[in-house]
DNA sequence: CCCTAATGATTAGTGTGCTAAATATATCCC
DNA sequence: GGGATATATTTAGCACACTAATCATTAGGG
């Protein structure tokens, strides 16, 4: 009865249908599965605009500065930035001082698709979040953000 | 100052603290990147994990009955299946009726496994949601089926 | 100053997830 | 019954996202 209890309460922790891991990463998928979608038209993915917004946040970030913000390792950052270098839409350069250093440029068509990409996104995260009344907009929020510093810090 | 206010009000939406497709993708690669660490021992992957549950709940599924459940199409469907079966952890079988059907089914081992790994994502996910009040919990589970929802069935 | 450790970036390799296209089988409709 | 349509699975190809390993450069400690 006790151990009846306890499993009862959290039995369902793990059912798919209450599993906040396959839950967000459901929720994430069709997220990134309807930006790409119409972002198809501009030839850039949705991990692509990730790292053109947060240049546009603040242009000539390093590969590292970049990963950070982005929460991506250092392979991941620099594929990412091969592909949109590629395209031109940004440049790579190497610093003076710290000669270890690759910062990452806006070119002036990689600034130019920003806003187009921006609107588009905003519509997406809008329609998204529309059945939800303020209140648990500001929750989901807040649960994601502190779910992911939970994890990044590894307590005990 | 009309869109002076627009903007104000709804700038934020993109930028990446309060951008909920990035901080929803952050929070899904977090618990998956955590997951996997502690799958490494068992030598199955977050998503092979999610096939296996899947099974676990219901058995002998067809892959596009596994790729439905799992919001996965059916090339990915194929992939992680493939690599399962490598692994020996469940059998691809052809159905008497539907000949166009594959059935997959746990074996021994498969079956064997998904306590263990079942038991670590339960304590990943009870962690995960450590910082989060029961009601915020309960918002954020329904938060994130319904913006699913709102984006698998397009409106309109 | 020198040796070691730490940091920044890259390559190689694996496993997702996706689209497009091909194949096989079933179903629908005339 | 037969042809168009739909469904189930697979292959090929691309872009993440990760680990492990490598190389270059910098920072720290004696």
């Amino acid at each position: 009865m006790f151990t009846g209890t306890l499993r009862e309460r959290f039995s369902d922790v793990n059912s798919l249908d209450t599993n906040i891991g396959f839950l967000v990463a459901r929720t994430a998928r069709i997220l990134k599965r309807t930006l790409e979608h119409e972002l198809g038209k501009f030839g850039i993915t949705a991990t692509q605009y990730l790292v053109l917004t947060s240049l546009g946040e603040n242009d000539n970030q390093s590969l590292s500065e970049l990963g950070r913000r982005l929460d991506f390792d250092g392979p991941t950052i620099t594929g990412i930035v091969d592909r949109v270098t590629r395209e031109k839409l940004v440049e790579r350069q190497r610093t003076d001082g710290d000669r270890r250093v690759v910062r990452v440029r806006l070119t002036r068509k990689g600034a130019a698709l920003i806003p187009k990409v921006d609107r588009i996104a905003k519509e997406i995260n809008q329609n998204a979040l529309a059945p939800l009344h303020p209140e648990e907009r500001t929750v989901l929020i807040g649960s994601a953000i502190r779910i992911w510093e939970q994890l990044k810090n590894p307590e005990e």
